[in-house]
DNA sequence: TAAAGCACTTTGTTTTTCAAAGTTAAATAA
DNA sequence: TTATTTAACTTTGAAAAACAAAGTGCTTTA
């Protein structure tokens, strides 16, 4: 038996990237703004962790207008899917000790 | 509805505390130099991450001779029981969107 | 023309994490 | 008896991460 902490996902040790991902498994798209309001955070803290979620290709992101206002909206990828998933089977295991 | 995250509890961002925590709610008590074995670790880093969750209450303490050995056991307290139990909670309404 | 909203980027500070080295005390080996 | 080892830290310092605040570019609405 392994170290219990080495299946952890790294990019998921963020309490805010929890978060986000979180919302998008559930949400299927979700605006920057929506983000924004719903983990109450600034622009800058929340476009720099979404980025760390693009880079590593969990995420994916669509611009558009909406009517007449620019509009950003976030999609979960296959992979950000996957690797939420292992990282939730990482901690039960680990929280049940298997 | 508040924010999602609200709930989680910031002692248990660190994947080293869940772990220790995560041994700890299942093994009753645990040594220092088990602790360091199974989660792979340096003294000072272990040492360090003990003393976060002491602080905080979580963990208590227990110096002893094992035979001719000093020994440094660790157990879990009821507020470190409730606050572990707690956090989880809120990540699996995070999770699954309750 | 001015002000406001969106979605950033940049800057700089604060916080957190960590390894490495140093410390203290007891135990065992030479 | 002196030296080494083990356990469990503490201290130091560096690197990484998180964050707020301000600035940017573009568009829209007043």
């Amino acid at each position: 038996m392994g170290n219990p902490i080495g299946a952890l996902n790294k990019i998921f040790d963020s309490r805010i990237r929890l978060g986000v991902m979180s919302i998008l498994i559930v949400n299927k798209s979700v605006s920057f703004n929506e983000l924004k309001q719903l983990l109450e955070l600034t622009d800058g803290n929340l476009a720099s962790h979404l980025n760390t979620l693009e880079q590593a290709e969990y995420l994916k992101v669509q611009k558009a207008f909406i009517g007449k206002k620019t509009n950003t909206t976030y999609y979960i990828t296959e992979l950000g899917k996957q690797s939420f998933k292992a990282h939730l089977d990482a901690l039960e295991k680990m929280i049940k000790g298997i």
